[in-house]
DNA sequence: CAACTAACCGAACGGTGTTTATTTAGGAGG
DNA sequence: CCTCCTAAATAAACACCGTTCGGTTAGTTG
């Protein structure tokens, strides 16, 4: 059928490699060479500005360079690729989110508001970094995420954990204490963490990519997310029903 | 000779631009001319075959092109650009979406289990076509979403809905006919549903994207996330707690 | 001061979506 | 039958993208 042409061709565009003697053409451009560690740190600082001037799709090798003031093929000098960029503002968000969630469940004492608290903290979290949130949990990244930033519960990730892993660790831990003080039904913790993380995860990634859908109420909407879920782990008759609501979300929406 | 074009506008490309008297070099290749619309369907069919073969990200004009033997630029004698394609695989899978959605409905005469079937229909799909599912609802896409694809609610929507809006508007309804029948708090219906989306697009978004997170049980954490969200909508002492439970899903996960 | 390491650059490769001017298939009208 | 004309299809280019490679050179070290 289609000619498919191979690739016989052999891009006659013209070239032939001449030694290419080219020695220093202007005295204007003053190479000035930087430590690696003060270099990376550049890179990924100003690949963290377009992240949010520009968003996620608009971040390139050549931007990235342009704005360092290098070109594209330095960068390979010291990160291997682009994901390795990426990796290291995926780690950053973690760890950010790490220490957002200590200071918020440092802040209740109650498990059961403990855990609402660590949803609200999650919900706002995404919506105030949505262009780094569309990285972390909306792009699937073959060696990304596999490659031990979010990874909890494995053996390995017991040993070294990764703030991916403690941040994950920290939603389970709440979830725990309220299943183990007979708060709740009789459920699997760990399923009931992952269920409440997806609860989460779902708004946020809604709010973002369905930004101009005609919401009854956004702030309402996060409030009774939350609220469903938590009841919904309550046995039948618990007295606890209909209490500890509201404490609508301190976070006006974040940027955009 | 004598084409009418007058302007002759000669982009400032360095012309060089010689005859270019080309003749059929090939025996082959025998230009065929289809009716619009054909081709339209099949481009359209190749998009979609390429989408499953290769996946979304994999899908480009080019490949496109080639699968059903024309040149890229052919393609935009039928589409505006590539979205145009895409918003046709959007409505279908919208449109399968609705029937899925009708059928399901259809076979529950029960509002609270009617909701809970819409609702684990709704998962079901998603994780039937992961792909399809990912450029609905996980890109954002400037036009066309906003095209009408889904945006329910809206005067324009009442007009002339589209299958998103009928799709949503299922789910709205089943809400609509639990909350009415008072076997819930009192709840904004459209909140509800809104948060049951949400709930069920957070399984199933995160499935897809991290099908290698160490999760407990996949089948076990949809329904525990279909039971939290329907136990959290009833009332303190609800007869109906614990009720309706099971009903595994029917689908052993799709595709991959 | 020479030698060496590695940060850096220029240029290219193969890919993407899209635009342009040109060619030509195939139906309609004389 | 034979023109004419519309529009489907083409080739070639444009401006991007991530990545690679060989040569250049800055800055340290022996």
């Amino acid at each position: 059928m289609a000619p498919k042409d191979a690739k016989a061709v052999k891009r006659p565009s013209t070239k032939v490699k001449p030694p290419a003697k080219a020695p220093r053409k202007g005295a204007a451009a003053v190479r000035r060479r930087l430590a690696p560690e003060e270099r990376r740190r550049q890179i990924v600082a100003a690949a963290k500005s377009l992240f949010l001037e520009e968003g996620i799709d608009h971040v390139s090798m050549r931007k990235i360079a342009r704005k360092v003031g290098i070109t594209q093929a330095a960068i390979y000098q010291h990160f291997e690729n682009k994901e390795a960029i990426l990796f290291v503002i995926i780690e950053d968000f973690f760890s950010d989110l790490l220490h957002v969630f200590e200071v918020a469940v440092s802040q209740e004492t109650e498990p059961a508001a403990r855990l609402r608290r660590a949803m609200r903290t999650y919900i706002d979290f995404g919506l105030s970094r949505t262009e780094e949130y569309r990285l972390v949990f909306m792009t699937p990244m073959s060696g990304l995420v596999r490659a031990g930033v979010a990874i909890p519960r494995t053996e390995e990730a017991k040993l070294t954990p990764s703030k991916g892993s403690l941040a994950f660790g920290m939603l389970d831990s709440c979830v725990h204490q309220v299943v183990e003080a007979g708060a709740t039904r009789d459920l699997d913790p760990d399923l009931v963490s992952e269920a409440i993380w997806a609860a989460g995860h779902g708004v946020v990634s809604l709010l973002i990519t369905h930004g101009h859908f005609p919401w009854t109420d956004k702030a309402a909407l996060i409030d009774l997310q939350i609220d469903l879920l938590l009841e919904g782990l309550l046995p039948a008759g618990s007295p606890a029903r209909g209490e500890n609501r509201g404490g609508g979300s301190s976070c006006p929406f974040g940027p955009r």
